[in-house]
RNA sequence: UGGGGUAUAGCCAAGCGGUAAGGCAACUGGUUUUGGUCCAGUCAUUUCAGGGGUUCGAAUCCCUUUACCCCAUCCA
């Protein structure tokens, strides 16, 4: 695991230090109604790496509260993609279909409590009635119905006596409420439709916000983990768990930003319509970022993982580079897949003194792979190589096969261009060339250099092979709909040469071909006569970088230019009060702090009262109690305690920075600022004497530091002031320690 | 526009008043029978969205401005 954790983590700790919860369980809650994709698998590592972490459970359980949109296939390929990235679910699946008679009863219980209502507002109507997010809506005149004949109308919704969107169940909570989702929110909806499960058994069904948090606490979930679209339903899922009135501990919801990626689209809405629409072939096609594309495709589910692992989990929306994804999958595949030669664009070459033919032993692994493995490669007069490994006429930098420049085959011998064969329009169509005898892998004597090693077949002995290239499958790198699609995201080469022991052998399913990249044998239509094999990433091409660099023109970057706004104006009371700020020696920034709050001005004058030192009072108001203002908890001190507080400072009692600390303690506990300082024993240490040895402590432990320091990096300064502040338990004044610390680092 | 979020390098991301972690990408150089891997190094100090303030010291605390995301489905 990284050294640093995530905020989630971080939350789980806490609880469980703060014995909040004995064990945690998680959970993965996808509606099954579409495929997952790779922003599953980053809530899927997400919940269940947690708890594996902490020693939790973690329970899958399909969110199936819409019996119109739902299917069973898709349950399936949820469950496939949790097993495949290597996790296990506690128990059974969970279905929150199978909640419906508890989560009923709740809501009886709702009804029975006065905080639910059944409503016979039309769709439009309750739309309208919602308000909008500047205006307050207004609650029905249903919600005004008794207990008795809610609880009836819900028992005959159950029973199916009325027609679809005919009633619906509410809680009663604000309609005025400034979150739009709490404006009533919809506890049931009426629905005559065949749920995948419970077929006909309802035909009202409960919505997200009251199936969810109720299923969380049926199944012990402690920490509810979601996506941040979610944020504003929290509101609800407390309000559900609060009003119930349920048996402790309860879980809480957190919110993580969910995945994003370059060139990809991850919606499930764009994928269905790239599958329904035939823009792709399948939920499984090795382009589409669905898990089952990714498994198709030939990923790894370390890779994916990894990847997962790697991007973190934050709060702010991003959008991470498929490059990374693409690191991750080299990554993993490097030390393990063996090392076979495919040629995809092949282009004949006759050594001319070569006769009949040989088998030459090729290891699968190169020297930097501990693995032991190796093959025969037939070696004969015919081979192909790749058309590209060959240039009559090369750039500057080429390191392959040239008229003039010999290379080596790759485990066999070296060659050189004698002839260029063409046809009539000049394409190259063969080459003839000759080997040298004594040049041959691992006992060469010719003592001829080359410039690199390509990577060839045996015509004669080569199998045929489908290769399946795959770029990206957008050409923009935030794509919004079909047109955005690259139209040569597809490349299928029908007549690749493989060496034949990838086939009779079949040492792995994965293959680096060598110097090209990472193949997968296609799961599917993959057969001994027609082997297919799916590209899964491109080797890191330096070459091919370089080139392509030569010819683009540089990006030309610029910085946003950043537009100042207009500050609101004051009120004249706001205005009386600045002035008067000002004029008694306030900065203008303070002043207008206090002036624009009438508590904090309050806060500062009542202090005032207590003593006359104005602008230390002003700071500390200003900054300090409009801090503990913003919590919505009481403050425990009053003016009384900050004048006290200001009294020492100006004194010079305590520093400004202990003032900070006692501050502290004074909004935790209330105590009097005084009496703090007295049993901590705060009062600051000015005394060079005493502060001397401190110093100089610090620099004997920190040798490097001072080094650094007197090399020129000036920013340690607060380096040590801090160490020396933090030895003396902060006591120590810092003005005499910054005099004292930069003399002695002189 | 009311409410809820977010802002640190090209892309992710740590950081919680005292030296701006790490990964990807990029760029040097070395090793190499893969232009791969690996190794060594570079890559935020007029710097943490902008402006002000508090402090000996601010990415971090306070005020303020800006930009982006989410919410007005009987979807989840």
């Amino acid at each position: 695991m990284s050294e640093s954790k995530d905020f989630l983590r971080v939350k789980v700790e806490e609880d469980l230090k703060a014995g909040k919860y004995r064990a945690i369980t998680t959970r993965f809650p996808p509606e099954p109604n579409g495929f997952p994709h790779i922003g599953h698998a980053k809530s899927i590592g997400i919940n269940f790496g947690i708890a594996r972490d902490y020693h939790g459970k973690c329970n899958l359980r399909m969110d199936d509260t819409n019996p119109t949109t739902e299917d069973m296939r898709y349950v399936e390929a949820l469950k496939d993609a949790v097993t495949w990235l290597g996790f296990s679910w506690a128990g059974e699946v969970r279905f929150a279909s199978d909640y419906f008679p508890k989560i009923y009863d709740y809501a009886v219980q709702l009804v029975k409590m006065g905080k639910a209502y059944v409503d016979s507002l039309n769709e439009e109507e309750i739309r309208e009635y919602r308000g909008s997010v500047t205006e307050p809506g207004r609650r029905s005149v249903y919600a005004n119905r008794s207990i008795e004949e809610n609880l009836d109308l819900l028992e005959r919704m159950r029973k199916g006596e009325f027609k679809d969107g005919e009633h619906v169940l509410r809680a009663k909570i604000d309609m005025s409420a400034a979150n739009m989702k709490m404006r009533d929110p919809l506890l049931y909806r009426i629905r005559h439709a065949h749920h995948f499960r419970t077929g006909d058994e309802w035909c009202i069904y409960p919505m997200y916000d009251f199936a969810h948090c109720l299923s969380d606490y049926i199944e012990g979930v402690t920490h509810s983990i979601c996506t941040l679209e979610f944020e504003n339903n929290r509101d609800i899922y407390d309000w559900v768990l609060d009003a119930l009135d349920l048996t402790p501990p309860r879980p809480y919801q957190h919110e993580f930003a969910r995945l994003g990626m370059n060139y990809t689209v991850m919606s499930k809405r764009k994928l269905l319509e790239l599958v329904n629409g035939n823009y792709v072939n399948g939920w499984d096609d090795p382009r589409l970022p669905t898990i089952a594309g990714y498994k198709r495709r030939g990923y790894t589910p370390e890779a994916i993982n990894n990847f997962c692992e790697q991007i973190g989990i934050a709060k702010a929306n991003s959008t991470v580079d498929v490059a990374q994804l693409e690191f991750c999958i080299r990554d993993d595949l490097n030390p393990k897949v063996p090392r076979v030669m495919c040629v995809l664009d092949p282009l004949k070459v006759v050594i001319e003194n070569y006769e009949g033919e040989e088998e030459i032993d090729a290891s699968y692994y190169p020297h930097d792979v501990p693995k032991e493995g190796s093959r025969m490669l037939p070696f004969s007069r015919e081979i192909y190589i790749e058309r590209d490994d060959f240039s009559e006429n090369p750039v500057e930098g080429y390191y392959r096969l040239t008229p003039h420049q010999p290379v080596r085959l790759k485990h066999a011998y070296i060659l050189t261009c004698k002839e260029i064969l063409k046809d009539k329009n000049g394409n190259i169509v063969e080459i003839k060339a000759v080997y040298h005898p004594d040049s041959k892998s691992g006992t060469d004597m010719s003592g001829i250099k080359t410039k690199s090693a390509i990577h060839w077949v045996s015509a004669k002995h080569a199998k045929k092979a489908e290769v399946r290239l795959y770029e990206r499958l957008y050409k923009v790198d935030a794509p919004e709909n079909v047109e955005d699609l690259n139209p040569d995201s597809l490349h299928v080469i029908q007549n690749a040469f493989i060496e034949p022991a990838v086939v009779t052998e079949k040492p792995d399913v994965r293959f680096q071909f060598e110097r090209q990249g990472y193949f997968y044998a296609d799961p599917i239509d993959y057969t001994d006569e027609k082997p297919v094999f799916n590209k899964i990433v491109g080797l890191k091409d330096s070459w091919a970088k370089k080139s392509e660099t030569a010819k683009s023109a540089p990006k030309t970057e610029s910085k946003k230019a950043h537009v100042e706004g207009n500050v609101a104006p004051m009120s004249e009371e706001e205005k009386t009060r600045f002035e008067a700020y000002t004029k008694s020696g306030l900065n203008s920034e303070i002043a207008n702090t206090l002036a624009r709050d009438e508590e904090l001005s309050r806060f500062y004058e009542a202090t005032l009262l207590h003593v006359k030192s104005p602008t230390s009072i002003a700071n500390i108001v200003a900054n300090d109690v409009a801090r503990e203002l913003k919590r919505e908890v009481a403050l425990p001190f009053g003016a009384k305690e900050v004048a006290e507080l200001v009294v020492m400072m100006d004194e010079g009692v305590i520093s400004s920075k202990i003032a900070k600390q006692v501050f502290e303690t004074m909004a935790q506990t209330g105590e009097n600022p005084t009496q703090i300082v007295e049993t901590q024993g705060l009062k600051q240490i000015s005394d060079p004497a005493l502060l001397k040895p401190l110093i100089e402590d610090v620099m004997a432990k920190n040798p490097d530091n001072v080094a650094k320091y007197k090399a020129g990096n000036t920013n340690l300064f607060g380096f040590f002031v801090g160490q020396v502040l933090k030895n003396s338990g902060g006591k120590a004044n810092p003005t005499v320690v910054n005099t004292l610390v930069s003399e002695a680092l002189k």
